[in-house]
DNA sequence: AGTAGCACCTGATTGC
DNA sequence: TGCAATCAGGTGCTAC
């Protein structure tokens, strides 16, 4: 599933192939898709129609292209005001075509028609599960004056993005503000390692990743987390993401800015997702799955100690 | 305010 | 064989 090593993955990809270039048409074959234009699909469109995509820009798992008006890059004055956002949700994709497009698959939910200087290019919002979204919207600035997120220094992100907060990997992001948000509260660590408010970019897959590194229980009271074990546990949001990023960044298609979360790290690298009952590479002790939350939650039942102040064990 | 739970949706897989 | 139940997932909303 995208999380924010495979967003960032085609956040680059679309920064090479799409940016700079000049919406010329917009078509919505799911109205849905953009079910959070207040307006439907006629605003999403109006919104978005001769605007210029200026940069390809990610915070977390969210996605967007601030818009420029129209007109040679040294003439524009004025900084983006709207954009053009994305989500993936759990499997959306983007694919560009160069040229002439073929007919659109059939889990593609909207089209955009892109005129570049290399020629007519069209961009593709796949999604099976139909979780993602597109919505064309309005930037705001951020409180810090800071920039919004990688890949720009515009210090603002769209409406829809106000709540979020900077990922892990984001270098304006505050370590102890992360570390004291991850000790606040008593729903277990893994909830708080889910809540894209605390940190965003982190999903099912890589929680369970980082907390088996961290030898953390996913069900560890927040309260009940030493901030030692936070920043180890912020450190090891940081190296399983940074990991996973340097294997999916190599093994997609240019144009078909692949987010199957299959592609890349999913598969090989995983120590407890997906792993129950195989032996844990640190103890040989027996992974384990259990629905926690209503997620699939792994980990090693002698590595990752149960928060137990009374009973002894597990 | 903080937390829990459900709706949203499709396709693959499993169960009867 | 056919149909129904289950599962997967992230976010946003509502309800306590």
């Amino acid at each position: 599933m995208p999380e924010l090593p495979e967003v960032e993955t085609v956040r680059t990809g679309l920064a090479s192939l799409v940016v700079g270039a000049t919406i010329a048409d917009v078509e919505v074959y799911r109205p849905s898709c953009v079910r959070l234009q207040p307006g439907g699909e006629g605003e999403f469109a109006m919104r978005l129609q001769g605007m210029v995509l200026d940069a390809a820009v990610r915070r977390g798992k969210f996605l967007w292209f601030p818009l420029a008006e129209q007109g040679a890059e040294e003439e524009r004055v004025d900084a983006p005001e709207a954009a053009l956002s994305a989500h993936l949700g759990m499997s959306g994709q983007f694919r560009v075509f160069e040229g002439e497009a073929p007919a659109p698959h059939g889990h593609c939910r909207a089209r955009i028609r892109l005129e570049t200087p290399h020629g007519p290019r069209t961009l593709d919002f796949l999604d099976q599960r139909t979780f993602g979204y597109l919505v064309a919207e309005t930037l705001r600035p951020t409180r810090d004056g800071l920039p919004g997120g990688q890949g720009s220094d515009l210090a603002a992100v769209p409406g829809s993005v106000t709540h979020i907060a900077r990922d892990a990997l984001d270098t304006a992001a505050s370590d102890a503000e992360i570390v004291s948000r991850l000790r606040r509260g008593t729903r277990g660590i893994k909830q708080l390692l889910l809540d894209q408010t605390v940190v965003s970019g982190i999903g099912n897959i890589y929680a369970d990743e980082a907390l088996w590194a961290a030898r953390l229980h996913p069900e560890r009271p927040a309260h009940a987390v030493s901030a030692a074990q936070a920043r180890e546990l912020l450190d090891c949001v940081r190296a399983v993401m940074r990991r996973a990023l340097a294997q999916g960044g190599t093994s997609f298609d240019a144009l078909y800015v692949n987010v199957n979360g299959e592609s890349g790290y999913f598969s090989r690298d995983l120590a407890a997702y997906g792993r129950a009952g195989e032996p844990c590479e640190r103890c040989g002790g027996a992974i384990r799955s259990e629905r926690i939350g209503g997620r699939s939650t792994h980990w090693c039942p002698r590595c990752q100690r149960r928060f137990s102040p009374r009973t002894p064990r597990d």
